[in-house]
DNA sequence: CTCAGTGTTCAGTG
DNA sequence: TCACTGAACACTGA
């Protein structure tokens, strides 16, 4: 579920239920890998009684904005997602925070596999974590020229700079993958080896994907019919795209890789 | 039972 | 120091 658009979605939707809502009471569960050592107590205390007046994104980070410090900030990891829930309804399973608000409603963060993460920060935005991140596309890239230049003293396969988050934040396996096949770019091609014409393609794919992905709330049911995504899930042999191109399935940059030999050079 | 997995970090190497 | 690679992490679901 999370990469930028899923982060961005998760943003919205909070946003939408809980701006302008106070805090009646919060429950952290006592899980020290997803809190990193945090104590729940602490989590409780910062929320208790706060009322939340936004929510921010960069990258995969999403925090609430409160009003007073600190605020929560969030990673989703693999498997962390954002659940609302009417007063009555059962607590979902893998719970790790539970806030009740002041409209009976509640809002739930979940992890099953627990690669997620919640913290408390002053000021997320300086956060040595959020600070270290690169671009992040809905705010903008440089121009080619400049990604260019950044991709120059990168001998490392195109796919694994794609994924690397320290120059393009919030980019993950699917979208890299999308990015590579609807710029017509091999995966494992070293990034230094790019023409400024291939440099080009790719700025422009990992826009217009991006923005897509985020204008849908990162719906895939309503991602464009030719994005490699709806056909990419899982190892399947002998899986194709709708025009026959074969897609194979390799590792690179450490990830499953998607892609399509007869048209990513 | 085995293995892949929409992510990040850290140790080891060059 | 830096870039890069691969393993480790934790756990579910196929």
């Amino acid at each position: 579920m999370p990469e930028l658009p899923e982060v961005e979605a998760a943003r919205k939707t909070a946003l939408r239920h809980l701006r302008g809502r106070r805090v009646l009471a919060a429950r952290c569960a006592p899980d020290s890998i997803v809190l990193s050592g945090l104590s729940p107590r602490r989590v409780e205390k910062a929320l208790q009684g706060a009322t939340i007046e936004g929510a921010g994104r960069f990258g995969k980070h999403v925090w609430f904005e409160l009003d007073r410090r600190p605020w929560p900030l969030f990673h989703f990891g693999m498997t962390g997602g954002f659940h609302f829930l009417g007063p009555a309804e059962p607590s979902p399973r893998f719970l790790k925070l539970e806030i009740e608000l002041d409209d009976g409603r509640r809002f739930a963060f979940t992890d099953a596999r627990r690669f997620g993460r919640l913290r408390l920060s002053g000021d997320p935005r300086s956060e040595p974590t959020l600070m270290g991140l690169g671009h992040d596309p809905l705010f903008g890239l440089p121009k080619t020229a400049d990604l260019a230049r950044l991709f120059g003293g990168r001998k490392a396969p195109i796919k694994a700079v794609l994924l690397d988050q320290t120059v393009f934040a919030g980019v993950g396996n699917w979208i890299a993958d999308e990015v590579l096949y609807q710029a017509s770019l091999h995966p494992m091609r070293p990034a230094s080896d790019l023409k400024t014409a291939e440099v080009a393609r790719l700025r422009s794919a990992l826009l217009r994907i991006i923005r897509r992905a985020v204008a849908v709330d990162a719906d895939s049911d309503r991602f464009p019919p030719g994005w490699l995504f709806h056909r990419r899930w899982g190892r399947v042999k002998n899986s194709k795209m709708p025009d026959g191109a074969a897609i194979v399935h390799d590792t690179v940059g450490g990830r499953t890789t998607a892609w399509v030999p007869s048209r990513q050079r």
